[in-house]
RNA sequence: GGAGAGGUGUCAGAGUGGUCGAAUGAGCCGGACUUGAAAUCCGGUGUAGCCGCAAGGUUACCGUGGGUUCGAAUCCCACCCUCUCCGCCA
């Protein structure tokens, strides 16, 4: 959520943010609602103003008569007054929740992901006659059961299965440690979160465009992301300037609906309905976000490198930008398995700055010397134990259709190869 | 799941219809005293919205949401959370 202040007084860059953004939201209708709320609110604070003048009054009076009748005009003028206002506050709010974050000014424009921007390339993408993709590899070493997984659970489960069940475990292990030495605290989520704390972290737990599944006749979602449950974690809260930056690892599930997104873009592991994912997430000061944001950016890649697996990182672009992020960098893993086994690149992480979008919406602030501000917060993927194993599997495949593991993992593997 | 108790400011804790944004104590900040400190004394000390150049004014907030009333921290209803006991269990 944006500032409500900075938008009256700076409507065209709101507006062209929207637009670069590719958000369709009718800003001039916000303004004329804004300008009714409040003065319908100054309306609905002078006849409270009034009401309490005459309870006041009340205490001391002698014809108390005169009084109570005033008292019962001014109340129902209030309630009049209080309908309207609650009716406009609820649209102008609805609106106000729909425009998109701010823009880095060195985020690249463009309207789709054509326009992300490579910034970096990192290691060897090793020739192979035959790779197989994850899911033939999976099958071929009885470690990943997609059809089982849709028996027991429908289309997009699965089952890990034996050395597979250990590799998940062992990349848990190893990003939280390595995290851990890192400065993050470590933490296991909830799995599920109130609406209030999906909306706060500027998702949108109901409605037909939805990717999250909710529990009927509760208040509850299943959470996509543990973004959502270590956002919701501070809500409310002051810190301490000194506190911060306050730096978590979360290890969640993660749920999503994945409405519509089947065909081979979407093949096996790379998009599922279930996962989990170890998740790092921020709360600093605002001078402390951008740089912030490269150490998530940075650790990322650690990890990637960590586990020899080819990547690129991309800086994304306007248009490709979720609602809360001001910017965003994705990394992107070699995987053979795409574009039928020629390979391509297909996206395992993603860092982002929020800055105060989410923080304004979960009430976080921090204390400072001269006032209080909110927070600035960040995310980024330490490891998707989905989309991270395609990139284990397809390009850490031996001729022979064996998986190496990399150096760096075997210890929390307690094996070298799956064969 | 059943029975009971409770949720008030940074903390502890008073407050059962009007004088309560809220006693008192502690903490914190500033000042006085002191060679310095402690002790003592004095003053200050929540968040947010709106109006205003400012000074200031005004509104809201006592778990959340409704209701009663001229007037609600206080009465009524629903829900949430915490604690204790019982039951059930990983």
């Amino acid at each position: 959520m944006l500032d409500i202040k900075f938008i009256r007084e700076n409507p065209e860059i709101v507006k062209n943010n929207c637009q670069a953004r590719r958000v369709n939201v009718d800003l001039d209708k916000l303004m004329e609602l804004d300008r009714t709320y409040v003065s319908l609110l100054q309306a609905a604070e002078k006849t409270r103003a009034e009401r309490n003048q005459v309870a006041e009054d009340m205490r001391l009076a002698e014809n108390k008569e005169e009084l109570v009748e005033r008292g019962k005009v001014l109340k129902s003028d209030l309630a009049k007054q209080e309908d309207e206002l609650k009716a406009v506050s609820q649209q102008r709010t609805e609106l106000l929740m729909m425009i998109p974050n701010l823009t880095h000014p060195d985020a690249p424009i463009g309207p789709d992901d054509a326009h992300n921007k490579e910034l970096r390339q990192w290691g060897e993408i090793k020739k192979l006659d035959k790779p197989l993709d994850h899911v033939a590899l999976g099958q071929k070493l009885d470690i990943l059961d997609f059809e089982r997984g849709a028996k027991v659970a429908g289309a997009k489960f699965y089952f890990w299965k034996g050395k597979g069940a250990l590799l998940e475990q062992a990349l848990i292990r190893f990003a939280m440690e390595y995290l851990y030495k890192n400065g993050f605290i470590p933490m296991s989520t909830p799995d599920l979160a109130k609406d209030e704390i999906l909306l706060g972290t500027g998702y949108q737990p109901r409605g037909s465009e939805t990717q999250i599944y909710s529990i009927e006749n509760t208040d509850l979602s299943l959470i996509g992301t543990a973004e959502i449950a270590l956002g919701g974690y501070h809500k409310d809260e002051f810190l301490k300037s000194e506190q911060v930056p306050l730096k978590y690892v979360g290890l969640s599930h993660c749920f999503r609906t994945e409405a519509g997104a089947y065909g081979r873009e979407s093949y096996g592991l790379y998009r599922v309905h279930q996962f989990a994912k170890v998740e790092m997430f921020v709360f600093c000061a605002p001078e402390q976000s951008e740089a912030l944001h490269l150490e998530l950016l940075k650790h990322e890649e650690n990890i990637m490198q960590a586990l020899q697996i080819p990547y690129r990182v991309v800086d994304i672009c306007t248009g490709d930008l979720g609602g809360p992020a001001y910017r965003k960098y994705d990394i992107e893993s070699w995987m053979w398995g795409r574009n039928d086994c020629q390979g391509g690149w297909g996206e395992v992480t993603s860092a982002s700055n929020c800055t105060d979008f989410q923080a304004r919406r979960l009430n976080i602030k921090i204390k400072t010397e001269d006032g209080n501000q909110f927070a600035h917060t960040l995310n980024g993927t330490g490891i998707a134990l989905s989309r991270l194993p395609i990139a284990i599997l397809e390009n850490h495949q031996q001729a022979d259709g064996t998986i190496k593991i990399p150096e760096a993992l075997i210890p929390y593997c307690g094996f070298e190869k799956i064969a």
